[in-house]
DNA sequence: AAAGTATGAATGAACG
DNA sequence: CGTTCATTCATACTTT
């Protein structure tokens, strides 16, 4: 398809993801944009695990410097990174989470001869444990905006035990564009 | 968490709506990645053509339930394919305009694709939240097509639980993380 | 079957 | 902070 490659270097095919640090030294020939390695992606998964989501700015400094170790990489990478980590936690639970499961209870005229095979709908997503008790351990020498924040989302932490239906019965297909 | 790595199911090797639009038995237990069937796709083109390019979250939910009777179907699935189809669509128009000097003598205007008609350069701002009109192929019912959408936006008063309190995470591990 | 293409998914970067 | 753009990776699908 000869795509682009316009503008900057071209990046030679690096594994990402595959555990276990697979050589993936992007130290080198790399321009353009950051290319984390695995030990870096590890290190700041951890962290937020731990709870970490708005690093300050003497902690992104601090976490700069430590993944410098494994590879190049500057301090609005690990700020971007905390950024996207956080939203995309936000906003993939909003997607994943009221999709499929339509209760599109139409009337039941014509089922024609649609091929509804076994449409496994939503592999049941498994809910994490949220904490209802934010603990920070680290840094607590200069906790600036981490005040009492948890009094903000008490709105209800009610895990809804969903089960996911063994059996999926489909409604009546009736499909328009009317539904926006 | 940890989107990345989304597991690894084996292949199955699927069927995509094998050639001429019948039967695109959707393949029955994949895992990998959404493929989506020849209906859904056909839709979700409908609703570019008319406007839509980045539809809102509730407009995706909609949209994931309505084509959720086709086969399996997650609301990521609709957002990546908007911008997917987005930014391609940009991506195409792109390459073919600057850049390449050379004035091919073959007609411009190859087989192309049916798939550009409106959304050409200019600032006349496609619809974004715009009124879907039935454009159905296979559903011949025409009963309550016209109706008047005024211009309620009525907020859909589901109940779904939708705090997100997640915040802090403290897990009993311990990292290696002191030198915060 | 290999090579090429189309496209779903992921994510860095940045905007508003 | 939520949303959007750009680029890249992975894989389904097509062509040779």
């Amino acid at each position: 398809m000869d795509e682009g490659m316009s503008g900057f270097c071209i990046k030679a095919a690096s594994f990402r993801g595959s555990g276990g640090g697979g050589g993936n030294g992007n130290n080198g020939t790399k321009c353009g944009r950051w290319n984390p390695t695995t030990e870096q992606v590890k290190v700041l998964t951890d962290l937020f695990r731990s709870g970490l989501r708005t690093p300050s700015t003497d902690q992104i400094q601090k976490i700069s410097s430590q993944l410098s170790f494994y590879g190049k990489i500057e301090s609005k990478n690990v700020f971007y990174w905390f950024q996207n980590h956080k939203a995309r936690e936000r906003q993939k639970r909003r997607k994943v989470s009221i999709d499929d499961k339509d209760f599109t209870r139409r009337d039941q005229d014509k089922i024609s001869s649609p091929k509804q095979l076994n449409q496994v709908s939503g592999p049941a997503r498994v809910i994490e444990t949220l904490q209802l008790f934010p603990v920070n351990s680290f840094d607590e020498s200069e906790a600036e905006k981490m005040r009492f924040h948890a009094n903000e989302y008490c709105k209800e932490a009610t895990a809804f035990a969903y089960r996911v239906g063994t059996e999926m019965d489909h409604p009546p297909l009736d499909l328009r564009l009317s539904f926006l």
